[in-house]
DNA sequence: ACCATGACGTTTC
DNA sequence: CGAAACGCCATGG
């Protein structure tokens, strides 16, 4: 049975939770979803997750996922480069050269 | 079942 | 944190 409620499949559910419990003007990073998925080593998951999520019945602060650096790697996968930006800022985020600034601060962990 | 890809991460230089 | 290499795990052909 493949419901074992921790395996294949119900990755990319998990992975849509976390990120829509990310509070407002907060950013959390790949490797810290995956590590509250128990898949640490998954990171890259995450992001395929992320990809994945560009269904319009989901409605999801994907653009508070950003890498460990706080660059905004996935802005390229938006409907226009710089948008994702345009978001975080609107937030309250600082992003600087595609950087989150104060990263450490805005840091939330899905813990 | 094997190989290639990917919005990453850690280690090493 | 510059760049490069390896690892990691899930998805698709």
């Amino acid at each position: 049975m493949k419901n074992d409620n921790h395996r294949v499949g119900n990755f990319y559910q998990r992975v849509y939770d976390i990120v829509a419990l990310i509070p407002h003007g907060k950013v959390t990073t790949y490797g810290a979803i995956a590590r509250a998925l128990g898949t640490a080593g998954s990171a890259r998951m995450v992001g395929w997750a992320l990809m994945a999520a560009h269904s319009p019945d989901i409605n999801l602060p994907i653009y508070r996922v950003v890498n460990r650096r706080g660059l905004l790697t996935g802005m390229h996968h938006y409907d226009y480069p710089g948008k994702m930006q345009e978001l975080l800022e609107r937030e309250g985020i600082r992003v600087r050269e595609n950087q989150v600034q104060e990263f450490e601060k805005v840091f939330w962990e899905p813990s």
